[in-house]
DNA sequence: GCGTGCGCGGTTTTT
DNA sequence: CCGCGCACGC
């Protein structure tokens, strides 16, 4: 490795490179679909090193997901090389953020071996409060849940005088009983010492704005802050970004207005709209030259796009040519349009040579899979479907983390409570109902309170002998835990057997393939934990768990591979920051796209952009499909074309009504070379 | 304390 | 149509 320094802004256009130069000052980064800004942030990041400007330690890059950290990660190591790379602090907000905490949170009154309570956790949890306070009022936990969440990203805590302009009855009611149930929840995970998702986030927050001497350590100590996806940011992480760099200002944040497509879970377009108030020493550079797609695709975008009245007016274009039209396929039914949808994937294929990973098939909700994958089965086309069930999220995994989040974490009652019986120890409401309410009396966890119970004699029989069990395994546990010496691996081995976690499947269970299935999904966990060992620096349990919490999807990796002779199906939500050859939109009626919730919310633009998202996933072509009746929930409805197909100008789509014809010959773009990275067979 | 039906609700989901 | 959360009978 060689140590004089390097031009990182070599093969970059004009503003690419000028997106890298400037790293002493404020910039927005304006980078659209395809402009390549992984590209332009790996490189910023090399440039920074390579002048000398900073060390790896002290850049810190933030990103959404993981995958986007890592690819990140990677880019860098291929420009500065792996020890470099590794050493910059590249991860999500809610790494960034367990990792200050882990150091720092008894400053703001919570243990530091504290859980992380999932989605589901917090679910549970939130039944439990509103069950014990009795104000669900008819409204479900899952409605307290996102409202909480929502506030919990404006930095709104709870508090039942907050002024609020009410509009109608149901809102007034909503809330009277959204704040006392806010608050209960909140003091839950308190006494359970977890935190949820959003917690993360909120409790730094908290932590640097209580104790300014930790904030001045982190601010002095990453002297130069990159954002990806700007306009994903909430109220919430921008208020953290502006407190760490509020000094140097070194801030470089990328994003597309235009791309913002998460504001149902409390993304906050303003940020990246008004930037320049927020910092107004900015610097704006805009990479409108798009590198993915033929002008044709771009210009129905564009068109597209235009339509939205918030959002800073931006040109977007290529060089890659002209290509063909976008076709328009409309059909009977949605059974139609998948069985269309296989046979036009067949005639393109056929055309072209393409691959069956070159295909994406986007569409609004998940639900719209079923009949696409019916369909696929049938024409014998290999797809893979992304999204469902994560792993983390089933139930036998679940289960044995929260084995391993009790072990941790002694006060975790929603772990407790899901194991205690998981296999049968007797243990049941009866039981748990002393307990709790001992909990309540004494001011102790459940744990403790068990204990009590045992003591006091309080409990029968065989819950005796249940609760004696349990209470031995789990200590047990944690004292090897503490120990050490043992591998994670074996102990989490021995975990899984000593709980007869097999037998309890087998009963279970009604077939034997089932039983099987499931414990497949435990060794997972298994060689998740062996995985975890082998990799990770100073590897702990609660580093593990961790991991679990905020790496979603350990099976993404698996599933991309095996998606590589695969059709991809997948939402236009998890299709953002993709890029396909070939992409089909499905189901282009109003009422699904845009999505008839949306337009009662008064969120078209949103959808819009989702269209827009999906539009700009494809290289070098684009169909849409349109069912002129569509089987929802059960019931067949009629349905109109989408209000934002008649936004693209007409010379740019060519309609069909009915089935697939032949290819016709004189719209076919001559098949594009352009090999990035990996070449596509060109016949 | 544990297993089975009814009934309700049902976009999107980076962490 | 499907999955679940809860309410009832063993």
């Amino acid at each position: 490795m060689s140590a004089q320094s390097h031009d990182y802004t070599e093969g970059l256009n004009a503003r690419q490179k000028e997106a890298v130069l400037q790293t002493e000052w404020p910039v927005l980064v304006l980078a659209v679909a395809g402009s390549g800004k992984t590209r332009v942030i790996a490189r910023r990041i090399a440039h920074i090193l390579g002048q000398g400007l900073a060390g790896p330690p002290e850049i810190l890059a933030v990103t959404f997901t993981n995958k986007a950290a890592e690819e990140m990660r990677e880019r860098v190591a291929g420009l500065v090389g792996p020890a470099r790379a590794s050493a910059t602090v590249m991860s999500t907000f809610h790494s960034f953020c367990l990792r200050v905490l882990r150091g720092h949170i008894e400053k703001v009154g919570y243990r530091k071996n504290f859980s992380i309570a999932g989605e589901g956790d917090s679910r549970t949890l939130l039944r439990r409060v509103v069950d014990e306070i009795g104000e669900a009022a008819g409204f479900s936990p899952a409605l307290f849940q996102s409202a909480i969440s929502l506030c919990k990203n404006e930095d709104i805590l709870p508090n039942p005088d907050r002024p609020k302009p009410v509009r109608n009855e149901t809102e007034e009611k909503y809330e009277r009983h959204m704040a006392p149930v806010y608050e209960a929840y909140q003091s839950a995970l308190r006494a359970a010492n977890s935190v949820d998702f959003d917690d993360l986030l909120l409790l730094t927050l908290k932590l640097w704005r209580e104790h300014p001497a930790v904030l001045h350590r982190f601010r002095n100590h990453f002297r130069y802050v990159m954002v990806d996806e700007y306009q994903d940011t909430n109220q919430v992480q921008y208020q953290l970004l502006r407190m760490l760099a509020e000094e140097h200002e070194n801030l470089c944040v990328v994003g597309d207005d235009d791309q913002s497509i998460y504001s149902w879970r409390g993304a906050n377009v303003r940020n990246i709209l008004e930037f320049e108030r927020d910092f107004p020493k900015a610097r704006i550079v805009t990479l409108d030259q798009n590198y993915r797609s033929t002008t044709t695709i771009l210009e129905a975008a564009h068109h597209v796009i235009q339509n939205n009245t918030q959002r800073r007016d931006k040109k977007l274009w290529s060089d890659l040519g002209q290509g063909r039209a976008l076709d328009w396929f409309v059909v009977r039914d949605d059974e139609a349009e998948a069985v269309e949808a296989a046979r036009w994937l067949k005639r393109i294929q056929e055309r072209t040579g393409a691959r069956y990973r070159d295909f994406a098939l986007l569409y609004r909700s998940n639900a719209q899979s079923r009949p696409l994958e019916i369909a696929f089965r049938q024409a014998g086309i290999p797809y893979v479907v992304y999204g469902g069930q994560e792993f983390f999220e089933r139930t036998e995994v679940k289960d044995i983390i929260a084995y391993l989040k009790v072990i941790v974490n002694p006060r975790d009652e929603s772990s407790l409570l899901r194991v205690i019986n998981m296999p049968r120890r007797g243990i049941g409401d009866t039981t748990l109902h002393k307990a709790h309410d001992i909990c309540r009396e004494e001011r102790i966890s459940l744990g403790e309170a068990l204990n009590e119970i045992i003591k006091r004699g309080l409990a029968t029989p065989p819950a005796e002998r249940g609760i004696r069990e349990f209470l031995g395994l789990i200590a047990r546990y944690r004292k090897r835990f503490r120990e050490g010496g043992v591998p994670l691996q074996s102990l989490v081995e021995d975990l899984v057997r000593d709980i007869g976690y097999n037998d309890e499947l087998e009963r279970v269970c009604k077939t034997r393939e089932q039983a099987f299935n499931r414990w497949q999904n435990v060794e997972l966990v298994v060689r998740a934990v062996a995985d975890y060992e082998r990799e990770a620096q100073g590897p702990s349990l609660l580093g593990f768990l961790d991991e679990s919490h905020l790496s979603g999807d350990q099976d993404r990796a698996t599933k991309r591979e095996r998606g590589d002779a695969a059709v991809t199906l997948m939402t236009i939500h998890s299709a953002k920051g993709l890029e396909f050859p070939f992409v089909f939109i499905m189901g282009l009626e109003d009422g699904l796209l845009p999505h008839e919730r949306s337009l009662k919310e008064n969120s078209l633009e949103e959808e819009r952009r989702l269209f827009y998202v999906a539009i700009t996933r494809g290289q070098r072509h684009v169909t849409f499909f349109e069912a002129v009746s569509r089987t929802l929930h059960g019931r067949e409805r009629m349905s109109k074309t989408s209000r934002f197909l008649s936004e693209i100008p007409e010379k740019l789509v060519q309609r069909h009504v009915g089935a697939v014809r032949e290819m016709v010959e004189e719209h076919v773009a001559p098949p594009k070379p352009r090999p990035k990275g990996r070449k596509r067979s060109k016949k």
